[in-house]
DNA sequence: ACCTGAACACCGTTCAAGT
DNA sequence: ACCTGAACACCGTTCAAGT
């Protein structure tokens, strides 16, 4: 009466099952509650048992945005190039408004796994279809992205009215006659430092720079 | 026989002997280097010493911007807005390069010091006299700074070879009918990754663009 | 007025061991 | 084969105290 197991034994977990569960807590609490301690705890086993499926945090924070980014349709839009190249451009804006704790990763580590790869797959299909060699389409390809991953990683995101505020009074306390220009323009300086109308600025003035190349 | 000291007792530093101390520990050892407990050892002190020029970390982060960038001439050029914005451009760039952890310190942080603004108002100025009214001029510095700031942050400044094998071999184990864009510009990919000429063909497509605009 | 040790609440990771 | 506690070498910061 053979009982249930003489099957050999198998992990309590898949690795990624560990990299949902930090996504999770990811998304619950940021990034500086990510520690290997606390996803353990919250996962129910030893800190050190998580070393089992990832060599150490940087190999988890990897798989975390492979997670984080598979599976997301990336909309195949349609119209100009330019058109669907602003619009993956966008879409991918609009996932790390949502999640700014990936731009946090990227900014420790650069990511190469398949699922990150299919946003450059993607941009760079639209730029050799409109026209640009391979060289020029891949250096297009990193001004977007830089502009993309910079403007989430430089201009704020939450507290928006807050940081506008101490902008207004960093450049209000400056002396007028040194710094002429940013007192003539603190309210458009302020309103510049973060939001949707720059960011959208700044992306049509890189395709009309394209543009121009073509 | 009045001996040296009636006078009240003075600090043994001051906040800004400290932010120097810091900036050089980070210059030789990089930002995960400074702790206050590493920067207090090195000044002879106790940690808790340091909290007495600044409430916190943060604080002296700020300060440690403020010296690395302050001084630094600006170079004024001459020529075209064009010329002068980009020659601008290229500075910080170079400051950015030579000190990476400023990278990672305005990540962290927004930086509102009056020698940080210098560099908005050296632009902005250029960007007005150039005919560009105070909204768009804003924008067009943000666009800048943004591109600058995050081909630091998110291009490898050193290891650059390392880097580059890393991504062909990533690119090299995709498969090609899914991935046919990169497949076709594996090399150019990893060249425009990190450099000065993927970041020159940046700045000039961004150049190029807002000329369009005027 | 100025400085500081001890303590608190954390980290990532190595090592040796437990089942 | 899989899991883990203890330990190591760190963090930033609060608190209460020392001169």
């Amino acid at each position: 009466m053979a009982r249930t197991s003489p099957a050999p034994r198998r992990p309590r977990l898949t690795p990624d099952e560990v990299a949902r569960a930090a996504l999770e807590l990811l998304d619950r609490e940021g990034l500086e509650a990510l520690s290997m301690r606390r996803l353990a705890d919250e996962l129910g086993v030893g800190t050190m048992t998580l070393y089992g499926y990832f060599r150490n945090k940087d190999e988890l924070l990897d798989a975390v945005m492979d997670v984080a980014v598979g599976g997301a349709p990336l909309a195949p839009s349609d119209g100009s190039w330019r058109q669907r190249l602003g619009d993956l451009i966008r879409e991918a804006r609009r996932n790390l408004v949502a999640r700014p704790s990936l731009v946090q990763i990227r900014v420790r580590q650069p990511v190469l796994r398949p699922e990150a790869l299919r946003f450059a797959e993607a941009g760079l299909r639209i730029l050799r279809e409109a026209g640009f060699e391979a060289q020029d389409a891949t250096r297009a390809f990193r001004l977007l992205f830089t502009f993309t991953f910079g403007y989430a990683a430089f201009s704020p995101s939450d507290a928006v009215e807050e940081n506008r505020a101490a902008a207004r009074a960093a450049i209000g306390a400056l002396p007028p006659d040194r710094y002429p220009a940013l007192a003539a323009a603190r309210e458009e300086a302020a309103q510049a430092m973060a939001g949707e109308e720059a960011f959208e600025f700044g992306l049509e003035t890189i395709l009309d720079g394209l543009e121009a190349r073509l």
